[in-house]
DNA sequence: TTGTAAGCGTTATCAC
DNA sequence: GTGATAACGCTTACAA
């Protein structure tokens, strides 16, 4: 593969190879069309490809970016992955995708090979504990953005839904359809921003319209357990509010399991539009974030970084839409 | 970032970059006490890390490997990369990801970069189209595998589901509950292998089994057409084969749209397993392919050829798994 | 035990 | 118009 370098080129074309490199770099300009020619078929003839690797080295430019997140399973992720590298792939840009697991270990050791590899910026959905690496990042005005989350202390652009905003359209609209008693389920909300401020918000908004909280919060699998305990004892509110796709598969067993009808017995509407929201029986209703326009939006500004334009450093919110389907009944509006 | 090099450390520690090499690449077994730590300290107060395009360089070796997959949204290509970015950090490597969209061009421009990049290795799903780059490569002992097809005269081992038993599986089952009308759904065979293997293997079991043959085939728009037309003419059998998770996706809504009931107006068996298959409402009875499995022997025999081992260069295929849930009826064995 | 120097495949500066 | 030559940051004989 590809051992013939740019020499071998200018050997057989019987130029420098300064004068190769110039042809390769498309300064053509004032070059006598008979070189032009000889190096052009001594390319095709040992079927020459620059390596970009040295490239690299004297360039201090990989034309790739990093993107960690957490899990490429969870949808959100795959959907900015994708709509990243598209962006990516119009700048002539490759992207190295890493999952961190939610785990700040595997985060840091990723992000420190990252930059030793010299990648020319990066995107990441950040977990927590190294907020003075990404602090140190952004003194050095290393070109990184992040997406889902942000991290109070360091100056570096999210971009994320709007949860807040989310949460109070899935509150709101149950309450138009008639609905007092809502509950709200959550993988665990500890250090991770999206989940706070949407339990947050939950909770300020029971508050506000004096419902009772009814909240489950915990891993998938303890979801699972008390969703069955609160059926079992007959406890369960009229609604459930779900925090994410996640939540939701656990609720929907549950919901099976118990060979309960929604939305007789529950109505649900989930944060996240999930692949079989609309074919499902019922279609699920759902506060769906736009997650191709965040990414798109993300990368937009970090190629701007990259090529040393201006930028604010700011949260991005992202207006979250609610889709109506069938999975919340409507008692009236009282 | 990462201004500092292997010269700074050099002179801030008093020594050759030599040495500092040799103390960065583990060969301690000589060297004083002292130097070893007038070195790391020099390292941790400059903060310095090695720069991993100048090492790749000299080494010939990026410690990266691509992946081309047809699209990251379909959950069987994030599953693949998802297990082969777990045995790349395993071996300290990263992966570049790639969507080629099923468009040879695009692939074949993907291919040269990754190698442009001086990638050790790459893992695809092919096109088509393309097979004189792959043979290439081959030839070259280029360390590369295929996952989920394979190209007939490419010498690269390929990983993928043994789709013929996986039909008949699918088929098996049906004819066991009862069934004699038996259809298959699935997006245009044309040149992509597995879709054919699966397509050529129902209408096998057809003539075999003396069964009618009923096919939609066709992109994912007509596929919803035609399952329409079939329903509105009342020509639709007692039972689908779904080739896979995005065709399955289109039965469902037609499904749907006519209210019909699973498994009561139709029974439906699909290949791949989908998230929400056992929570859907009929449960669906799928055939499905250990995505994680293929993706890590893949990655496993990929990092073999790259570390010098040898092997055959043939196609595995993996066997698929029944999972019997609610969405066939069992109409008795006759 | 440590240092000198060449080289990996490019690009860039500056001559000619 | 084209070509030496140094440099990018590292590794590695080979020397000392």
């Amino acid at each position: 593969m590809s051992k013939v370098t740019i020499n071998d080129i200018a050997k057989n074309a019987n130029v420098s190879k300064t004068t190769v490199s110039h042809y390769l770099n498309g300064r053509y300009k004032a070059m006598s069309i008979e070189t032009k020619e000889r190096i052009s078929s001594a390319i095709e003839v040992m079927d020459y490809s620059p390596n970009v690797v040295a490239k690299s080295l004297k360039n201090k430019k990989t034309m790739t970016i990093g993107i960690i997140v957490a899990n490429i399973l969870h949808s959100f992720s795959t959907q900015i992955i994708r709509s990243i590298e598209d962006y990516a792939h119009e700048e002539k840009y490759h992207v190295i995708v890493c999952n961190s697991d939610n785990d700040p270990v595997k985060e840091k050791n990723y992000i420190q090979m990252l930059l030793a590899k010299q990648v020319d910026g990066m995107v990441v959905i950040p977990t927590w504990n190294n907020d003075a690496l990404f602090s140190r990042l952004a003194e050095d005005k290393y070109p990184a953005v992040f997406i889902d989350r942000f991290i109070e202390t360091v100056k570096i652009p999210s971009f994320m839904l709007d949860n807040t905003v989310a949460i109070k359209t899935a509150f709101v609209h149950l309450m138009d359809k008639g609905h007092r008693e809502i509950g709200f389920v959550s993988q665990p909300a500890a250090e991770i921003p999206p989940r706070k401020e949407r339990q947050d918000e939950y909770k300020a908004l029971c508050v506000q319209h004096g419902v009772e909280k009814f909240i489950v919060a915990g891993e998938l699998k303890a979801i699972e357990r008390n969703l069955d305990q609160a059926v079992k004892k007959d406890k369960l509110p009229e609604s459930l509010i779900v925090a994410n796709d996640l939540a939701l598969f656990e609720v929907l067993k549950a919901v099976k399991a118990h060979d309960l009808k929604i939305p007789r017995d529950l109505s649900v509407i989930s944060i996240d539009d999930v692949d079989f929201a609309e074919f499902f029986n019922p279609a699920i209703t759902v506060v769906a974030q736009p997650s191709f326009k965040i990414g798109t939006e993300a990368a937009h500004t970090l190629f701007g970084i990259i090529n040393g334009e201006e930028y604010e450093i700011e949260t991005h919110r992202f207006k979250p839409e609610l889709i109506e389907r069938e999975s919340v009944t409507d008692y009236g509006n009282e």
